[in-house]
DNA sequence: ACGGTGACATACTGGTTGGTATGTCCCGTG
DNA sequence: CACGGGACATACCAACCAGTATGTCACCGT
């Protein structure tokens, strides 16, 4: 297994420039619209190279969804895990995940569209790390719950699914070329959900 | 044109029947994984007959998307113009949008994952008449913005995408047979919503 | 020096796809 | 009753696509 530990060449290696290009053009035209040859052809290499590493098409997807998942979580447990009280702590929690977001719109795209293009399997495996995912988050608002910060007139998962929609959507609207930086819009959606938990 | 009014046959004509199947095939398996031949099949036509009432494929999606933004515009329309002050007109259309959205989960799955397969000139009017919905939408906080009824401390529009964020993602969690009915549902959400714009 | 293995390149295939060209039937109109 | 046109049915095609079989070659441990 080539460990990503390159030593001699200064470009990314083959496996990490497929990634790459498969993640700008699937995020552009859809899993389905773009073709292998294509692919291949974008990151420089052939269809030999990308069979040796990747087992099929979906592979290359999955991979994605993979390193996504990996990077979502390890941001938002430093959140949960840092300091502050529990208002602090959701607030610096939804305003990263907003950041995080706009700063991979590619990969937002990507996600919420193909899911649905993964083998059934697979779909399975990334609802299960994605589900792992919104708990961590539900923890924290199930904290200010309790503590009575928070009030508890809606269950706190459908307060999760609703924030998560809002920031799904981004990928839908966001430029990153606006008016409006990740950490504007980060501080306005945190700002919202706290609101709509604050108690009377 | 067959203005869809049918006299003779009891069961729907042949266009309502294709669009009816493309809805159903194209929310369950993405619109690139469904083939016309497929399509016509289930729908019990042939594809001459599809060809006939459809230029193409693609104008079969648009078809979809034309039924869902004139269903969602009048239905908000109903609400905005009805009575009540601000706060109650906008609980109405958000619960609204919500119950809509639960009770047509299949146009939604295809409205926002399907988007990008649309021709360009096609997905520019989409996104028209979608705007012109959220303009509707977010007049309606702008009111209470100004009357003071709500804060307005941050951007209508930036509310409004948040919370079109949040019903959108429905499609991707929501199931019918759940516990939670989409009135239910509707109710948390123009809650949240209206916690949110609360003033202090 | 040699055998093997990982890292690719090249060439090819069987199956599918959206779209079209053409034909047929039926029904209202003159 | 001729006939024109709408509503389909049938047959067909050129393009494409994911995946694979096979080949090549550099390097590395023995």
């Amino acid at each position: 297994m080539t460990q990503s530990v390159e030593s001699k060449t200064v470009s990314p290696s083959v496996p990490d420039r497929l990634l790459a290009e498969a993640t700008r053009l699937f995020a552009q035209r859809g899993f389905d619209r773009v073709s292998v040859q294509e692919l291949v052809e974008a990151a420089g290499v052939t269809k030999g190279a990308m069979y040796h590493y990747f087992t099929s098409k979906d592979d290359l997807l999955f991979a994605v969804y993979q390193r996504v998942l990996k990077l979502q979580m390890s941001r938002l447990r430093q959140v949960v895990e840092g300091g502050g009280d529990v208002t602090e702590r959701l607030h610096a929690a939804a305003a990263d995940v907003v950041r995080t977001t706009v700063d991979n719109l590619d990969d937002m795209v990507i996600f919420f569209r193909s899911l649905h293009m993964l083998s059934p399997g697979r779909q399975r495996e990334v609802r299960r790390e994605r589900r792992k995912y919104h708990e961590l988050f539900r923890s924290l608002i199930e904290e200010g719950m309790s503590e009575g910060v928070f009030h508890d007139k809606i269950p706190a998962d459908i307060v999760v699914n609703y924030f998560f929609g809002a920031v799904h959507h981004l990928s839908m609207w966001y430029r990153s070329d606006g008016e409006l930086s990740g950490a504007q819009l980060g501080a306005h959606y945190a700002d919202l959900l706290l609101a709509s938990l604050r108690t009377d």
